[in-house]
DNA sequence: GGACAGTACATGCGCATGCATTCAATGCAA
DNA sequence: TTGCATTGAATGCATGCGCATGTACTGTCC
């Protein structure tokens, strides 16, 4: 019959669970709410706002795709498709480094940040909303 | 230009991101590791300990498929799929439900929970690798 | 210079997911 | 009983993802 698990691997399969749990909660919601209102993915949103980080730095400054691939949790193929919606939405530009050919600089457009702006304080809303709330239980948030 | 993020906003972002690379490693690494040795996905892994849980409570006790779902998080859609998979594996049993045959009844095969019994320590090794062992960093388990 | 390994990004492909819909069975009301 | 709203699950469809591969460029070693 099925051996128990000690203590020590029921608190991290406890722990993982409530994770699990958190992680499918707030990335439904922001889902969504910001694909309903705003047209992003949570993903597109977050690639956005480390463009706006980015160039935040440096005034009009640009941000290589291999910078930006280790601080979004996605596969190279992936990130390189999600740029090229972003692209084809029009809320940022793909062009050539200069100084490396392979590479490929990314500039956030003005519609870019615009939507950015006006997508950020629902963002934080529905964080609020399901991490903040407590142990929080389905896909539903309040809509307003 | 921007407006910044209160503190409290800060931290919120601070926490989801956080929480967002947790995920992303434990979730990678998991459907890594199980997938290789065991040909499971984390969340069919998850679905074979809910059948683990709910049958050792009383014997050969089945689950209706609408208890199984709020425990997991996906779609009905999803978790019909998945139960097709873990059907054709031989891993589980769909019957219909006497009381209400609208309503499937899963029952693990001896197959199935030995699949679970062998891929358990597996998971709780991952589990302590990539949550226990600080913040983790990428996609990478020692694999043994 | 030329061959070659390594890096940066794009693309073909299969798969898992979610949404919307459908079908079957149930419960309730007239 | 018939009619109808509701529930449980399966399915068509579109989409996003990861893996493997392809293409272009870089740097090194000869």
């Amino acid at each position: 019959m099925a051996e128990l698990d000690t203590p020590a691997e029921a608190g991290l399969v406890a722990q993982w669970r409530e994770l699990l749990a958190r992680h499918a909660t707030a990335a439904c919601a922001l889902d969504r709410e910001l694909g309903d209102r705003f047209g992003l993915g949570m993903s597109e949103f977050e690639v956005l706002e480390r463009l706006v980080e980015g160039c935040a730095a440096g005034g009009g400054h640009a941000l290589r795709v291999s910078e930006l691939a280790p601080t979004v949790h996605l596969s190279q193929s992936a990130l390189s498709r999600l740029i090229a919606r972003l692209e084809k939405a029009g809320l940022v530009t793909r062009a050539m480094c200069e100084s490396d050919r392979r590479g490929i600089v990314l500039t956030l457009t003005e519609a870019g940040r615009e939507r950015y702006e006006q997508a950020r304080p629902l963002h934080r809303e529905v964080l609020g909303l399901t991490l903040g709330g407590g142990p929080g239980k389905a896909c539903e948030v309040p809509s307003d």
